[in-house]
This record gives structure tokens, sequence and C-alpha cells, in this order.
DNA sequence: TTGTAAGCGTTATCAT
DNA sequence: ATGATAACGCTTACAA
């Protein structure tokens, strides 16, 4: 017991106790077992972060943000790759089974229909778009006033046939509720909205914003901005669109969504919704310690919203 | 004990007698307690992951390989941020507190000198450059060969006066065994090797090689081609370049190292070296996988070298 | 096929 | 200030 209180900074333990336990650890090389510790206390001290894809720029901007959120709070994050809404349920019931002390999860695969699922008695906070008003804690992207303003922005640079690339378009989700912003600025300017400016691919990538944006310009379709609800497929955009001979943004502006660190250094530099992935990090994680520390769970789930910034680079002239 | 014979599938449990334990948990909504189950076995079935940064196209890309395959293999992947030397050591004293069944190490802070640090009594595979010959197994890029052929295809394609743009230079590591390779290619094409021409930077990011490449055109260095160690750096360069008006790739040709996702996407895409980053974890996954079996601790440290091809895009000419 | 007993390495509680 | 004792919830070894 001398030793435990000595290995956790106790008080009550006598200086000169102190110093022969530690030297007697030196000696034998000592370890503390974590997984004992762990059964002892009921704590791991570690939280999982669980993200659809690891190798996106957004994604490991998140898991940076959610990593520097946790450090200052002596928390450790051990990340999952959840591919799938398997994956994820898989996620939770980790979490569920005492590894983690809480779960931060990133949905992509579960949607508004699983929002009992999420109903468990451990702590588990969601982030994204995928689910609102579920038993949990959630903190959301401010997805329709940034795309209003990404869309009033390209409005403003000039722009009249504006398309709107996204991904499948569900109940909630991050493109369909893009996709009300960007509908409402239209409507605000006074502009018509064409079904056939909204695009949709399978996956929110470079790749599937390259080849869309060149079958774009190759049938002939209207368009002189294109508002992209990541900036992985605004980056791909102007790849296609520059495969095809259109010049960006003389021709044709682009703005994206996210601010990865790429978009910076990309040619042309890429006008973006900046997040602030910082503060939503900071808010996610607090509402986790939250409900970690208190004992009883409490049906009081808050919902927050981040704030965001544009960034105006030279896809949409600067 | 039946109940965990039913949790863990062991055969010698009569069907009868599943199924009520099956029913019985389904109504108590039973969840194995994994801490408990880990102090038990002395196994986590969880292995560390620690890279220097996760918000880095390479890392995210390699970590994507390692968890592809640690899939395959029925393992758990903890990823870890080991952002310095400090954090580097507090992943392996992680490992062994037993929270990992073992460690894989993508060192970034430690270095050569810190090679008997590593000489513990659990399994750690160390990935990357930095220490060769340690009393641990190790996969390293194909560094030389690859920066050869890289330095040699830059000659070909007409390249006379070519930089070399990487980090800090140490005794060994990734920058210092690439710039063998460029001046090995250098000698065998019988071009002289200007010391002018090697331009180190601190850190491997874009920001880094954006600002170096200006630099290198506003001081009138006379350079007609760029080998970058990582694609990141290359990116950067490229908007460098565009930035101070030098066309990529009729004036100045660049290639990269590492292949990330974003390299086909780039304008003008980039050519870079594409290591076996599949193979190489594969490979780090197998050789821990083969250390956390084995009882004893066998002193047969094996090096494993890529593999690795040549990715020609617009950045040298198409 | 099922169940008993011991032990994994810590920490919490409570005496001393 | 120190230490004895009993958990923590599981698995292994072995007995029934």
């Amino acid at each position: 017991m001398t030793v435990s209180n000595v290995i956790n900074d106790h008080p009550n333990v006598r200086e000169t106790t102190r110093e022969k336990v530690l030297k007697a650890m030196a000696r034998l090389d000592y370890r503390v077992n974590v997984a004992a510790r762990n059964l002892a206390k009921g704590r791991t001290g570690t939280i999982g972060l669980a993200v659809p894809e690891l190798n996106s720029p957004y994604y490991s901007l998140l898991a940076a943000a959610i990593i520097g959120a946790t450090e200052r709070r002596g928390l450790r994050v051990s990340i999952e790759q959840a591919a799938s809404r398997e994956n994820e349920l898989d996620a939770l019931s980790l979490s569920r089974n005492r590894l983690y002390d809480g779960l931060i999860l990133c949905a992509a695969g579960l949607g508004q229909a699983d929002t009992e699922r999420l109903r468990v008695d451990h702590p588990v906070v969601i982030l994204g778009d995928r689910i609102f008003g579920g038993p949990v804690d959630h903190v959301a992207m401010p997805n329709l006033e940034a795309s209003r303003a990404a869309t009033r922005h390209l409005i403003e640079r000039g722009c009249r046939r504006i398309a709107f690339l996204c991904g499948p378009v569900e109940e909630v989700d991050t493109s369909g509720l893009r996709l009300t912003g960007y509908r409402q600025a239209l409507a605000e300017a006074g502009l018509p909205s064409d079904p056939a400016l909204i695009q949709q691919v399978d996956r929110l990538g470079m790749r599937d914003g390259a080849c869309r944006a060149r079958e774009m310009a190759d049938s002939g379709l209207d368009f002189d901005g294109v508002f992209c609800i990541t900036d992985s497929l605004a980056m791909g955009v102007l790849r296609g669109l520059a495969d095809t001979g259109i010049q960006a943004p003389d021709q044709v502006k682009v703005i994206g969504f996210d601010n990865v660190s790429e978009s910076e250094f990309f040619i042309p530099s890429l006008s973006t919704v900046d997040p602030d992935h910082q503060g939503m990090a900071e808010r996610a994680v607090d509402l986790l310690t939250r409900r970690i520390e208190q004992k009883k769970p409490a049906p009081d789930y808050e919902e927050f919203v981040g704030d965001f910034s544009l960034v105006i680079r030279e896809s949409t002239g600067g």
C-alpha cells in the first residue's frame, strides 16, 4: 500500500520511506501494471476516438485537434478507424466494455435511425452531423450558416450558376444540411436553384471531386462557381477543371469547407470555410469529461454548434 | 466458468447450456470487462502505434496501412501522437506497462544515440530511418536506392542543377540517407555536387517547402530541378515556385518521396517515389506479432527494407 | 460438461 | 505514516 501511495504521489508518506521505495523500484526495474490499475480503479484514463478514415486531411486534422484538447487534461486518446456502421457499433461497445472511459464518435455510418443505439450507460459524445437530438451530447459544425456564407461569397464574386457538390444526401447529414444553406443563399439573392447543378458523389475525396468536375465540364453543364462540401472534394474539382482546360478562378470559382492544411498551398489556393476545429474539439472533450466525472447519468444532453469564418484565397479570386 | 467458456466460444459447452447463458447475458445486459480480462490474460490484444504527428499526409497514410495490416490479424491499434523524444519514451513505457502487447514506433525524436533505451523486455518494432542496428526489429524505407532513382530520373529529364531539399541532417536519418542517394546519382552521371543546392528546412511540411522555394528563387540560385525528401515538401515547393512565377515542370522539375494521396491531384501532379507502404506495414505487424507470440525474447533482430517504384507525373514532364 | 479455487497486480477501506 | 485485508472481474488449472 505504501508503494501505491508513493507511485501516486499521495501525501502522508515519510520522505525517507518514499526514497526507500523509489530506490527499490529502480533496483527492481519495477513498472506499474496498467491493466491491473484499470481494473482496480474502474477507470482507464483513456478515451476512444472513432473516425471513419484516418488517411483523410479532414479527419487527421480533427484527430490532432482532439489530441491537443485531451493532452491538457491528462487524458490519453486511442484512435480507432471505424469505417462502417458495424465498426462504429463496435467502438461503442468497446467503450461500454470499460476499455475507454468514454468515446468521441464521428458518425458516418450510423444515422438518425440508430439514435436509440446511443442510449448507453457510459459517456459518449457525437461529433458530426448525422445524428441530432439523440440521447447523447453532440458537437456539430455550423453547417447552415457556413454554407450560406460560402455560397453568398460566390454570388458576391459574380457567380450566377453555382454548382453544389456533395455526398449522398440523407434525411439529416452534412450533405443535406449544407444543401439547405446553399439553397437559402441562392433564394436570398433571388437566384434560381437548378437541380442540374446539384451534384452528388459517393465519397468526399479528391478522386471523386476530380472525376465529377471532368464529367460536368464534358457534359457541357453551364456553371461558373462550385461550392464543395469538403476541401478534398474542392481540390479534386480544381484538378478536374485543370484537366479540361477550364481556368479557376477566371472561368469557374471554387470554394470548399474545412480549411484543411493543404488548402493554403494548393494551386490555386483554396477559398474555404474555416470551422473552429480547435473550439469544437475542446468542447467535445469538455462534454465527455463532464460525463465521465459525474456519477449519475443525467439526461441533460447538450448540443454545441461550432464557430466558423470564411478564408478567401485564389480559387475565388483572392 | 461456464459463462467464460461461452463468451470465448470454447467447445465443450452443451448447446442448451450455451443458450441459457446467452439468454441470461442478454437479460442482464452483461458486458465483459476488458480491463479484467487483460489483467487475467496478461494480454490486451492491442498494439500501440506511435507517430510524430497525425495531421500529416504521410503519417496518416502510414497509420491507415498499419490498421489495415492489423485488422486481418484480429489486433486492435491504439494510435498515439508522440511529438517529441520525451513522448516517444512515454510510448515505450506505456507498452512496457502492459497497456499494449507491443509497440510500433515511428521514431522522429529518438536517434541513434538512444539505441540502448530500446533494449526493453517487450515487443517493439521501429519503423523509420533514425535508428539502425538497434536491439529491435526494424522496418526501413529503401532510402538510398529510391533517392538515387529519383535523382537519376531528374537527370534523365535533362536537369543539371538539381537542388536537394531535406530536413535537419543528422548522422543517420531520412535526410542523411537520402542525401547520400542523391549524391551517388549525381556522381554516377558525372555531375558536380554543389553545396549551395543542398537546402535544409526545419519541418518537412508544405509551409517550409513553399518558403524555401521562394527564398531559393529570390536569391537567384540557379537550379532546374528539385528532389524533395517528402511529398509535402515537394507540394510546398511547387506552391513556392508558382508564387515566384517559375513554371514547373518547364523551368524547374520537381520530384517528391512518399506518394501520398494528394500527390496525384496536385497541380501539377507530383512525380514521386512510391514506397511499398502496404508491404512495410504488413512486415512491421508481422515482426511485432512474432515477438508477441514467442515467449523468450531472442536477439535475432531483423532489418527489413521495403520496396519502391517511381511514379512519373506532370511535375517532371509527365 | 460443469464447477471450484487460485491468482492476475493494483487500489480502497480501515486499523494500527 | 504504515500496512492488513478485501475487492476489481476475469482466466487458468484442475477436480468433480
